[in-house]
DNA sequence: ATTCTCGTTATGTGCAGACATAAAGAAAAT
DNA sequence: ATTTTCTTTATGTCTGCACATAACGAGAAT
C-alpha cells in the first residue's frame, strides 16, 4: 500500500528479493499472491508474474496452482556453465588455437560409452581422438564416438582438419544432451598426448547428445591439469 | 501463412526449433520479426516474444534491437547443475547423511583464498573443516572460510551439530556467488579424511558468495574419487 | 570525409482483461 | 469412513494495444 510504484519487473524482482533477503519473509513462508502485490506495487498482475515466475525458476521460490507461493526452504541454487565448441575456448583466452588429429578408426564403443548413449551393445561407431592446442601445448584431448547410424555422413569426412567438435555442432544437430563432470588420474594415453606425469589429475567432461530419439555422439573432453570449470551464478 | 494455428509459446518454440533443427532455418541466418510470425502462426506478438525469449537466453538464438532475430552461429548451450547442500545430495542417492566437525579456528586465510573473495589480506576469518558423510563413509570434505566482519554471529556458533553449510544457508543470505570446479591429486588432508591414496583424483567444486558488497564465504568442497557431477541440459 | 541529427524499425516491456488449469477443500453421495 | 463431485482460488497463459528503447542508416551540417 505505502510502497511507491514498482512498476517494472525487474524492480518487483529486486523488492521481493529484498525482503526475501532481509527476513521480511522468512525461507518456508509464503507470500501474497499475485493480484494482491500488484496492488501493492501498483503494477499489472503480468508484471509481478514475471518477476516471481523468473524467481521461481532460478529456484528461490515455489509455486504452486491454488497453494500459492511460499519462499523456498533449501534454495537450490542453478550454476550455469557454458558448454562451447574448444576452439572458442581457448581463442576467448586470447591463445593461438592448433589442431591435430590423433587417430579415427571404426571400432565397437566399451561398455561405458554404450551405457552413457544409452545403447545396446555390439554397435558399430566412428572412434575419433584428437588433440586441441592453445599457443601450440596440448589444452586437451577429444576422445569421441560418433553414432553412424544417426549420422551416416560422418563415415566420409576424416576430421583432419576440422575437430569432430566443430564439425558436429555445424552439422548435426541435436535435441538433448546429459553433462558429467569428474576427475580421474591421468591415463597412459592422457599422459602421453597431454604431456603429463602419472601423478596428475585430469578433470574431464563427458558430454552425450542426442537428435531426437538418435544418439548423435559420446565425448569426453581432458582438460590439461590445473583446467577450472567456471560459473558464476546470478541473483 | 499456410500453418495451422500455432497458439501456445510452447508449440512457437517447439516450431522454431523444428525449424532450425531441419536447417530451414540456417545458423546465422536472420528469421522473420516477431509481428511477422504473430502473423504467420496467428497468435500474439507477446506469445511469440516469450518464445524467443526463452531461446535467446538458452543461447539458440541472438537478438538485438532493430536488427532482429538470428540463428546462433556458435550455439554456446548451457548446462546447469544444482547446487545445493551436502545433506541434501546425500539423502537424494538414498543414503543416511552423516557430519563430523574437523577443526575450528580464527586464522588469517591463504592468498588462494582472499584472491577468490576478491579482499585484501591479513583479515582474520573463521576457518572450519568438516567431513560430510554417507552411510557412516566420508563422502565429501567441505573446506570454509567465513568473513567474521561480514557474519560476526559466525563466531559464536560452534558448528559441531549442524555443518556450516546449512548453518549458513540457514542463517546467512547472499548475493552473488561464484563457482569454479577442479581436479587435484588428494592432498594429504584429503587423504586422511577420505581414506584415499596419494594417488587419488580429487573433484573440487569451489564457491565463494557475497552479500551485497561483504564478502561471505568461500569454501571448497573435496569429493570422494569417483564423484560425478551431473547435468541435464535441455532443448 | 567526418560528425551530428533524426526518423525508422525490431525488440523490450507494461497494462487490463479474459480464459485455462491445477489443486485444495468442502459438500454430497455411497 | 470412503469416494465422488463441486466450488473456489492462485497461478499459467493468450490477446491487443501502447509506449520505451536500442541501434541502424539516411541525410544534413560541418
Amino acid at each position: 500500500m505505502s510502497t511507491p510504484d514498482i512498476n517494472s519487473w525487474q524492480s518487483v524482482q529486486d523488492e521481493v528479493l529484498r525482503r526475501i533477503h532481509n527476513r521480511i519473509w522468512k525461507p518456508g513462508a509464503q507470500i501474497p499472491n499475485e493480484t494482491d502485490l500488484a496492488k501493492e506495487f501498483n503494477c499489472g498482475r503480468t508484471t509481478v508474474n514475471r518477476a516471481l515466475r523468473e524467481l521461481a525458476e532460478s529456484g528461490i521460490l515455489e509455486r504452486k496452482r491454488k497453494s500459492g507461493t511460499r519462499v523456498a526452504l533449501h534454495p537450490v541454487s542453478r550454476a550455469v556453465i557454458a558448454v562451447q565448441i574448444v576452439r572458442r575456448e581457448i581463442e576467448e583466452r586470447g591463445a593461438s588455437y592448433g589442431y591435430a588429429l590423433i587417430d579415427r578408426t571404426v571400432d565397437t564403443p566399451p561398455h561405458a560409452v554404450t551405457f552413457a548413449m544409452e545403447l545396446a551393445q555390439g554397435e558399430e561407431m566412428l572412434h575419433v581422438r584428437a588433440v586441441h592446442l592453445a599457443d601450440g601445448v596440448p589444452y586437451a584431448l577429444e576422445d569421441r564416438w560418433i553414432c553412424l547410424r544417426t549420422v551416416p555422413q560422418a563415415r566420409d569426412y576424416d576430421f583432419a582438419q576440422k575437430s569432430a567438435n566443430e564439425w558436429l555442432l555445424e552439422n548435426v544437430p541435436y535435441n538433448r544432451a546429459t553433462l558429467s563432470i569428474l576427475a580421474t588420474p591421468a591415463s597412459a594415453f592422457e599422459q602421453e598426448y597431454l604431456a603429463v606425469s602419472d601423478k596428475a589429475s585430469i578433470l574431464h567432461v563427458e558430454r552425450a547428445t542426442w537428435r531426437d530419439k538418435g544418439p548423435v555422439t559420446f565425448v569426453t573432453i581432458s582438460y590439461q591439469p590445473g583446467h577450472r570449470i567456471i560459473s558464476t551464478t546470478t541473483s
